[in-house]
RNA sequence: GGGGGAGUGUCCCGAGCGGCAAAGGGGGCGGACUGUAAAUCCGCUGGCUAUGCCUUCGUAGGUUCGAGUCCUACCUCCCCCA
């Protein structure tokens, strides 16, 4: 992007030196309303699953360092657009979410929030409005006529969210196509509620924000800006937050704090840096330190990675609790303790539990079967010894220290406990 | 309204003379090599009380010893004409 001069203001700065700029409206615009010091910049979320992932760390990062420079954020909860789907960036519709659903990922989506940013009455507290609080007692005619009219069909044709669908003759329903329109709308009614003049996002957003910037012109508020950051993929190009075993949550019921520092312990030599400069508040030169480690010397920059990453969202006493239980399965072999575990009633391990149920019951294998075919690929672990025998049973005798550790290759590991 | 085409292993894409648990990719998982990395090579990638049983090819029926494959109706989508 375009950026002749180093931004003025502080909360530009950071983010234009961390990696988090993609594209901006009006960035000399934007620069001086953030140094004025009244800034109010927000971004929405929709509630389309019981929590967060990684792919939204990026954006709960900006927020954040728009409070930690002295301005406001604004946590938006899509309540009411969850119910309609935003059709950027995906291929197909998405099933439709019941109220009942929707209310519980909102539940879930909250708690997250309250880790990374200051909430309260304050100047720079962070708020958390739900757009369902404006949307869900929308009359249709009123909105045609107050907002709709202000929506060009022929422009938003061009909108790569819709466009891409229609060149691909994908379908893409009527309720979908309104979902600029409510987001605009958002846009302009935060501002009004709120005097928000900022919305942020990833760069799929970028159409939907442009529209809502638009609107706010057309409308007469006051001049609105837009700034996206850029879509976050690895080094070899997988989309981030996604891994096998599914997404990497961000609420810790979940996904467990130790899987959340491994994810991160895990990332390509690559990715290190930007990692580092978009996920930790590490000071730069610190980075620049680090990124600049080679072969296996970089693997302490991921042990550090890790442990900043984890301990922004789940706290430094359990970032370096993971770290310790990492360091002490991986570099001394030896049974950590606070390793992920699943109790078992301990009369069943009395009785002798098949060896293929445990592994399904610890969450390693999806089946039975799938376990039968790791065992043939030499895949499974009991107490760090292979198993080959799919007819082994795990009884008492197993018991290591009060557990019996399993374990799927060579980093994922979960600790049967007995109980009762 | 008329004509033509398509829906396949619940991750995706995709082959499939009536004998099919169903070719081939991608992705993923495991093994080897490494540094808990990348790249490369190899194996696996429906379920189960497992030398057998059960469930899968848009839905529901039918023909057949046997149907993803043939017939009928229905659903969904795409293209052309009006």
């Amino acid at each position: 992007m375009p950026q002749a001069v180093r931004p003025k203001s502080d909360f530009l700065a950071v983010l234009a030196e961390r990696g988090f700029l993609h594209q901006c409206s009006d960035l000399a615009g934007l620069d001086a309303k953030a140094k004025s010091g009244e800034l109010v910049g927000y971004i929405g979320f929709d509630c389309t699953a019981p929590s967060l992932h990684v792919g939204s760390l990026i954006q709960i990062m900006m927020l954040r360092w728009l409070q930690k420079t002295g301005c406001k954020p604004v946590a938006l909860i899509g309540g009411g657009t969850t119910r309609v789907g935003d059709p950027s960036g995906k291929d197909e519709s998405r099933k439709l979410l019941s109220e009942e659903t929707i209310a519980a990922n909102k539940a879930g989506i909250q708690q997250t929030f309250a880790k990374f940013l200051r909430f309260g009455a304050g100047k720079t507290d962070a708020i958390m409005p739900d757009n369902a609080e404006w949307l869900s007692g929308l009359r249709y005619i009123d909105f045609l006529r107050e907002v709709g009219r202000h929506f060009s069909v022929n422009r938003m044709l061009t909108m790569d969210s819709v466009k891409l669908r229609l060149d691909r003759d994908q379908e893409l329903s009527f309720l979908e196509f309104n979902y600029m329109c409510l987001q605009a709308y958002d846009f302009v009614e935060l501002h009004k509620r709120h005097g928000v003049v900022l919305q942020m996002g990833g760069s799929d957003q970028w159409g939907n924000i442009i529209t809502g910037i638009d609107l706010g012109r057309r409308r007469g508020t006051a001049q609105l800006y837009g700034l996206t950051s850029p879509l976050l993929a690895t080094a070899s190009g997988a989309k981030m937050g996604k891994t096998a075993q599914g997404a990497v949550w961000l609420d810790a019921k979940l996904l467990s704090i130790y899987d959340y520092w491994q994810y991160w312990r895990n990332v390509e030599d690559a990715d290190v840096g930007r990692f580092l400069k978009l996920f930790t508040e590490l000071p730069l030169a610190e980075i620049a330190r680090l990124d600049a480690l080679r072969d296996s010397e970089i693997n302490e920059a991921k042990k550090i990675l890790a442990s900043e990453a984890t301990a922004l969202l789940h706290g430094r006493a359990a970032a370096e609790q993971a770290a310790e239980t990492a360091r002490r399965t991986f570099e001394e072999g030896a049974l950590a303790e606070t390793l992920p575990s699943v109790n078992v009633p301990r009369h069943e391990l009395a009785a002798g539990i098949g060896a293929l149920t445990a592994f399904v019951r610890a969450g390693l294998v999806g089946s039975t079967g799938e376990a039968r075919r790791q065992i043939k690929g030499g895949g499974l672990k009991v107490n760090d010894a292979t198993l080959d025998n799919e007819r082994a049973t795990l009884t008492e005798a197993n018991l290591i220290e009060g557990c019996i550790k399993l374990s799927l290759g060579k980093k994922r590991h979960v600790l049967l406990k007995p109980e009762g």
